[in-house]
DNA sequence: CACTTGACCTGTCCGC
DNA sequence: TGCGGACAGGTCAAGT
């Protein structure tokens, strides 16, 4: 469930707690969750921290070897952060963090670090990953080589967009918008609301989009993005900030499970479909099969 | 080659 | 109350 927003909320906290801090150790619980040699980042200072959508990046380095822990949380990822400075940690999100102990069943990875303060990567699912890799070498990580353009990129614009669209006029929109290797970073949720927005129904297929409904997709995407990060994210059942508080996204939110309940333009009840296995929600009077005229 | 589907997992919820 | 099954969804290998 952690999509871009999600995901560029704990770059934004990681940024502010583990910047310039020195690993210390790292003890593995689920030996799968780890790809790589731990022991490769031990005594190394974490000095750049980045996203490529859903990815995260964080560089690591001492005197002789610049490494990356290339984190992914898939759906039920966490990230959390406890510091020893409890009157310093304080990172300002609207829901409080519940009091959750840590370590707990889920947590898969431990990294603590010299200052004492301890990163937890824990999963339920098991579907993440944290992989360590030699600095020279994220270049051909598989799947950073095909991820595709970011949202919030200046080389993302309406026409890069509509060439998107152009070069494969046979899709559905909504697994369109689902596909990585396009764009980085949308996942079920934000998807669902772009469409909304756009008045798109999700069914439609990429080469019946019009001009203007292409340009209404763009601002769109950008937007509910946008008011993701600003909400911290959205916490539905797994998803936790760096301090193991709630993003308030889903409170925001206008159709995203929010089906039968009345539609914020017309009142209609919001559906919801199955659509390539994915829970597909939309305004069935806002977003027509048939391009609105509008 | 481009696109689609099922598998990977486990906690939660719903109906019987 | 207990149990089985559906569901949640990001990515990738396998299939079309």
């Amino acid at each position: 469930m952690p999509e871009l927003p999600e995901v560029e909320t704990l770059r934004r906290d990681l940024s502010r707690t583990v910047i310039n801090q020195t690993i210390k150790s790292v003890e593995v619980h689920q030996q799968k969750m780890l790809i790589g040699d731990s022991q490769e980042i031990i005594n190394h200072t974490i000095n750049h921290i980045y996203r490529r959508g859903k990815l995260l990046i964080i560089h690591t380095q001492n005197q002789d070897s610049h490494s990356a822990i290339l984190i992914h949380l898939k759906m039920t990822g966490q990230l959390v952060f406890k510091s020893q400075n409890i009157a310093g940690f304080a990172l300002g999100h609207p829901i409080p963090p519940l009091n959750t102990p840590m370590p707990n069943k889920s947590t898969k990875i431990t990294i603590t670090f010299q200052s004492n303060d301890i990163l937890y990567f824990n999963d339920i699912r098991t579907f993440g990953y944290l992989k360590i890799i030699d600095q020279d070498k994220i270049a051909h990580d598989t799947f950073l080589k095909t991820i595709g353009i970011e949202p919030f990129d200046q080389k993302f614009t309406k026409e890069y967009l509509t060439m998107l669209i152009t070069k494969s006029p046979n899709l559905i929109i909504k697994p369109f918008l689902l596909d990585q290797t396009k764009i980085a970073g949308l996942g079920n949720i934000y998807t669902d609301e772009a469409l909304f927005y756009s008045k798109i129904h999700p069914t439609r297929t990429t080469g019946s989009l019009t001009i203007s409904e292409i340009s209404l997709l763009y601002d769109a995407i950008k937007q509910v993005l946008q008011k993701g990060i600003d909400h911290h994210g959205a916490s539905k059942t797994s998803y936790v900030t760096l301090d193991g508080g709630q993003g308030t996204f889903l409170a925001n939110v206008a159709v995203y499970q929010r089906q039968g309940k009345p539609c914020e333009r017309c009142k209609t009840p919001i559906a919801k479909i199955k659509l390539r296995g994915r829970g597909t929600h939309f305004c069935p009077q806002c977003q027509q099969v048939t391009p609105s005229s509008t």
